[in-house]
RNA sequence: GGGUCUAUAGCUCAGUUGGUCAGAGCGCACGCCUGAUAAGCGUGAGGUCCCUGGUUCGACUCCAGGUAGGCCCA
């Protein structure tokens, strides 16, 4: 006979075996062997970098990526789940940097590039262990036992190829941009780099003149906040559309824009003249600092980026710093000036700051200007500037050279291979993501630091030849030294000291220096994490593209946005046909959680108070994933005790009875059962949540799947089995119970699968409770499949009648203040729609839950109303006066029906008082029906009740039984009996109490498992006794158990 | 400055092509129910559906403009 036992009532401990067994069985493992040769549904882990701790904000993506795998694996396909680690890159180097104590590039080369390296390839594992047991805690299935990692040769090698394909597309090129540049890292940003690094700060302001040479006295006004820029000044840019103006300012001339005037002069200044920005142009003027010898320079040019949103309408324009400025100076060819090294220190071409770093020059440069004359105002701003993304310095512009992807080249294809993608959310496509692709600038892909892969280009030394290596079989096939490129790592330095032998002139060519874009890595992974085409051909074909990928939204420009570009330059589509966006976690107060505010969420100890399975729940059943949510630190404990606590209660309701009554499922033909109107209801209940769960997770809508399944549980619980609570304990073995059984125990069962992607752990333990044959995990069980015969729209709806008559009839003992245990006459219901009215089961389930004796339905009430009249004093009191008074209560103490006859009748009514008589007319008097005293009334939209609340001897009496029952089986909880012991009960009580005993005692005593029953002295052997007080009558009770 | 999302009860959030939708859960107060219950049920308090205009017979819903916040980009 099976025995199922209790759930575990501690989460922590639940959750603690379950990870056992799953180790042990190796689950994870049966379940990727289990589904082999089936249809592959692919999965893609955007690989996280393990130098940093995993935080709450890891798990919004993660439980999205674990869900839906886990879903279709259930569904029968195959989904490899192989595990990645991002390991190159600046945030690596950094930290190395940090813990060494080193500066700069200088101090990295001194401490020796091959131990920098050794020592990045350690860092990247520092928490590698608290990423595993994170991931393992929150039963998040990822094979990390072979998963990539991107610093591997083979990986590399990979690289290497995609980035020949690309160079032999003609789409590699080496350019001299002006490029985002971190002096202190000494490297240049991609753009999704400096997308990340803009922040607010104050920085000085300053309204700088520009003498004109044509006209002394008279000054172009321009506006900074960064004086380490004039230096390099070698232009000035105005708007052709605005209108600027000549005025004299204590005696100085100045030119700006007119809308500004005021707001950068206040109210002393003296207009002289207003002219046109195009006037402004071609105009030359002096520099307070003239670097430049060149021709161009120092003129003024029309430039569209020029607004009057802040500063003057002129624009200082320093092709060396800022992006618009250089694009600016580009297109007319103004002269760049940058008297900085690649430290952001000035050189000796600016003396004044030579050795100084450019925000430390500030000071100096804004005294210099004001005792030269140049400086109008000076005063400070606050605005957003960019900084670099990991060392927090500012950046800077600088010209360097740099190897390109020229996406821009197939723009088309990727916008075009970007529509055949289905974002959740769909907005993603063309919003965000579509935006980015539609202003796409060329992927600048290489970077002048240490640790990351090498690019894989050679130069010849003597005829510049340049050759892309894309293999390690090419690399010793060119390899002056066949030996060392065999072995050699793929990594700075020692891929640097591979000569090649030129293919041109047999000259040697060295490795160009720079290492790639940390983004091309894992954006490469679709075919980098196979080896591939150097293994793995055939799985290269299942295992692209993904369906599946999910991560949080700040992947847009990055991780989405480099498999996207990749994969359409080498395999000409995307990627990923299915991408799940997750949204940010932000704190209670609305605030993101940052490390430097100190209200970052610690998971652990949120696991540790209420377990992976709530949390998981939390985030799954809150809102979308791709809002952004507040998360409570509360929240998952609140779905602990109201949610998983109702599923755990659910299950031990059934294993008591279950247990009790050998109830073996093994042994139950289904198709026997002779299933009672509940079971049928809960059934189709059942495969409609089934229903809705599976069409929702084909949707990628995960609230709507975990609301289904809570209103399941609350149906189930709170209904079904409210309601069947009589047919489990009943003594009667028998075919209703055994549906009963039957009924609820495929419920959890099926339930269990339902929960399986969700909370894995809880699902586990209740699947393994329940199960008789099948499979040992749930999660090697197959999805439930919807039995269509088994819905019944009639029944739902039927049910829910009669669940509202329930609440509704609640309502009516709740004004009439009778509780629920005392039984009730009537009620009668009346309809406002078109309603057959309940039988049979449905109508006995009614009367059970309202305990009440007779139900009927009526089309029409007026039987039950009674007239009732009030006079209206408005009008009463102009037409009698003093007398209204009188008469009014004379007709507050008449008879309603009367009154209400003699007006149907003459449509007045004579009233008489004191012997005088009155008359009043219908409309003096408010006239209205109304269930008589023995009735209580409520409605609502659809239903009118009245429950007749007039209380016979014989109703008090059952009531008395129906409380001292209540009492008695409190008692008994609190004696701690098994809910099977029989008892003696002993009772004294008031007479009225005495008598309704003796009429029910078969009632009570089967109800309380009662063996003998006696009134008077209680024995002092009892085992509890109480004195109690039932509807006010007093009365004492002992209860003895006998085995 | 641009893009995008969001703004509904004290808190977290639903509100389906404009018309019984002003809602749920949590929290609070009172009552009820309980051989499974950290549960459940009923009632009550609590709302300018961010603001202002517009379209319409009718707007939480559609449009425009603002305000505030998140993210992304300049």
């Amino acid at each position: 006979m099976p025995t199922y036992g209790d759930l575990n009532e501690d989460p922590l401990d639940r959750e603690q075996e379950v990870m056992s067994f799953w180790e042990e069985e190796e689950v994870f493992r049966k379940s990727l062997k289990g589904t082999e040769g089936n249809e592959e549904w692919v999965f893609y882990e955007g690989p996280p970098t393990a130098n940093g701790k995993p935080h709450f904000g890891h798990l919004m993506a993660r439980v999205y990526k674990d869900l839906f795998p886990r879903y279709k694996t259930m569904q029968g396909y195959h989904v490899e789940r192989k595990g990645g680690w991002d390991t190159h890159g600046l945030p690596v180097e950094l930290e190395v940097e940090k813990e060494l104590g080193l500066e700069n590039k200088e101090e990295i080369e001194e401490y020796g590039i091959e131990n920098f390296v050794e020592k990045c390839k350690e860092s990247v594992w520092e928490y590698k262990q608290e990423w595993e047991r994170m991931i393992e805690r929150m039963g998040f299935w990822i094979d990390l036992d072979d998963p990539y990692i991107t610093y591997e040769d083979e990986y590399i090698e990979t690289l290497w190829w995609e980035l020949k394909n690309i160079w032999e597309q003609d789409l590699l090129y080496k350019g001299h941009k002006v490029l985002p540049y971190c002096p202190r890292c000494g490297t240049g940003l991609s753009s999704h780099e400096v997308a990340q690094g803009y922040e607010m700060t104050e920085d000085p302001s300053i309204f700088v003149k520009f003498p004109i040479e044509e006209e002394d006295d008279l000054s172009l006004l321009a506006w900074t906040t960064t004086p380490w820029t004039i230096p390099s000044n070698t232009a000035l840019a105005v708007s052709d559309e605005l209108w600027y103006a000549k005025v004299e300012v204590e005696g100085e001339k100045l030119i700006m824009a007119k809308a500004l005037l005021d707001k950068v002069l206040g109210p002393d200044y003296e207009m002289i003249e207003e002219f046109s920005g195009e006037q402004l142009i071609g105009l030359s003027y002096e520099p307070p600092y003239e670097l430049s010898e060149d021709e161009d320079a120092y003129q003024v040019y029309n430039a569209n980026f020029v607004t009057l949103d802040e500063g003057t309408g002129i624009v200082h324009v320093a092709p060396s710093f800022g992006e618009e400025d250089a694009e600016l100076g580009e297109q007319k060819g103004i002269p760049f000036v940058q008297p900085l090294d690649l430290n952001g220190e000035f050189t000796s071409e600016f003396p004044l700051s030579e050795g100084d770093f450019v925000k430390d020059a500030d000071d100096d440069i804004v005294k210099d200007l004001e005792e030269k004359g140049y400086l109008l105002k000076h005063s400070s701003y606050e605005h957003e500037y960019p900084f670099c993304w990991r060392c927090d310095t500012p950046l800077l512009y600088f010209a360097l050279d740099s190897w390109y992807i020229e996406t821009t080249e197939r723009k088309e294809e990727i916008i075009e291979n970007n529509q055949k993608i289905n974002w959740y959310p769909e907005h993603m496509r063309d919003g965000r993501f579509g935006d980015f692709l539609d202003n796409m600038k060329d992927w600048a892909l290489s970077r002048d630091r240490y640790w990351g892969t090498p690019l894989n280009i050679w130069t010849c030394n003597d005829c510049g030849h340049e050759l892309s290596i894309g293999s390690r079989k090419e690399l010793i096939e060119h390899a002056r030294d066949e030996e060392l490129a065999e072995e050699v790592e793929l990594h700075r330095p020692f891929i640097d000291e591979v000569k090649l032998a030129c293919p041109n002139c047999d000259g040697e060519m060295d490795r160009v220096e720079h290492v790639l874009d940390t983004w091309f890595d894992s954006g490469s992974m679709h075919t980098a994490q196979l080896h591939y085409p150097f293994e793995n051909k055939e799985d290269f074909q299942q295992l692209f593209p993904a369906d599946f990928i999910c991560e949080g939204q700040d992947q847009t420009r990055g991780w989405f946005y480099t498999l996207l570009v990749t994969s359409t330059l080498l395999h000409g589509q995307s990627s990923f046909k299915n991408v799940l966006v997750t949204g940010y976690g932000l704190d209670s107060e609305g605030n993101a959680m940052s490390k430097s505010k100190g209200n970052v969420i610690d998971p652990w100890e949120t696991i540790e108070r209420y377990g992976a399975d709530a949390i998981r729940w939390y985030l799954y059943s809150t809102t979308a994933p791709w809002k952004t949510r507040r998360l409570e630190e509360e929240g998952p404990g609140e779905v602990l005790y109201k949610f998983l606590d109702t599923v755990r209660n659910t299950y031990n309701f059934f294993s008591l009875y279950a247990e009790i009554d050998d109830f073996d499922p093994v042994e139950v033909e289904p198709n026997d059962l002779e299933l009672s109107l509940l079971d049928r209801w809960i059934n189709s209940k059942l495969n409609r949540t089934i229903q809705k769960v599976t069409d929702s997770l084909d949707d990628y809508d995960v609230p709507s799947a975990t609301s289904a399944i809570e209103n399941f549980v609350d149906d189930l619980s709170n209904w079904y089995v409210r309601c069947s609570r009589d047919r489990f304990w009943s003594d009667e073995p028998g075919e209703d119970k055994l549906a009963a059984h039957h009924t609820l125990y495929r419920s959890l069962l099926t339930l269990s699968k339902l929960f399986a992607p969700f909370t894995p752990f809880l699902a586990e333990e209740l699947y393994r409770n329940l199960k008789a044959d099948g499979p040992d995990s749930v999660h090697l069980a197959d999805w439930p499949e919807i039995i269509s015969e088994e819905i019944d729209e009639d029944l739902q709806d039927h049910m829910e009648e009669v669940r509202s008559l329930t609440a509704l009839g609640r309502k009516a003992r709740n004004r009439a203040e009778i509780k629920v245990r005392q039984p009730v006459s009537e009620l009668i219901i009346q309809s406002k729609r078109d309603f057959d009215g309940l039988s049979g089961e449905s109508l006995a389930l009614l009367k059970e839950e309202l305990n009440v004796k007779e139900v009927s339905f009526q089309d029409d009430l007026k039987d039950y109303y009674v007239p009732v009249v009030r006079p209206d004093f408005s009008k009463l009191g102009p037409k009698f006066g003093g007398d209204a008074q009188k008469i009014g209560d004379r007709i507050e103490e008449e008879e309603g029906e009367l009154i209400a006859a003699a007006l149907d009748e003459q449509g007045r009514v004579e009233i008489k008082v004191d012997g005088e008589s009155f008359e009043v007319t219908g409309n003096e008097l408010d006239l209205s029906h109304e269930p008589d005293e023995s009735f209580v009334k409520v409605e609502n939209n659809d239903y009118v009740l009245l429950l007749n609340v007039e209380l016979d001897e014989g109703l008090r009496q059952e009531g008395y039984v129906r409380e001292l029952i209540r009492r008695i089986q409190q008692l008994r909880k609190e004696a701690g009996f098994e809910v099977t012991d029989r008892i003696e009960l002993y009772y004294e009580a008031d007479g009225a109490i005495e008598g309704a005993v003796e009429k029910y005692s078969d009632y009570l005593k089967s109800e309380t498992l009662t063996r003998d029953l006696q009134a008077g002295e209680l024995p002092e052997t009892a085992d509890i006794e109480s004195e109690e007080s039932l509807n006010g009558k007093r009365a004492r009770i002992a209860l003895k158990r006998v085995g």
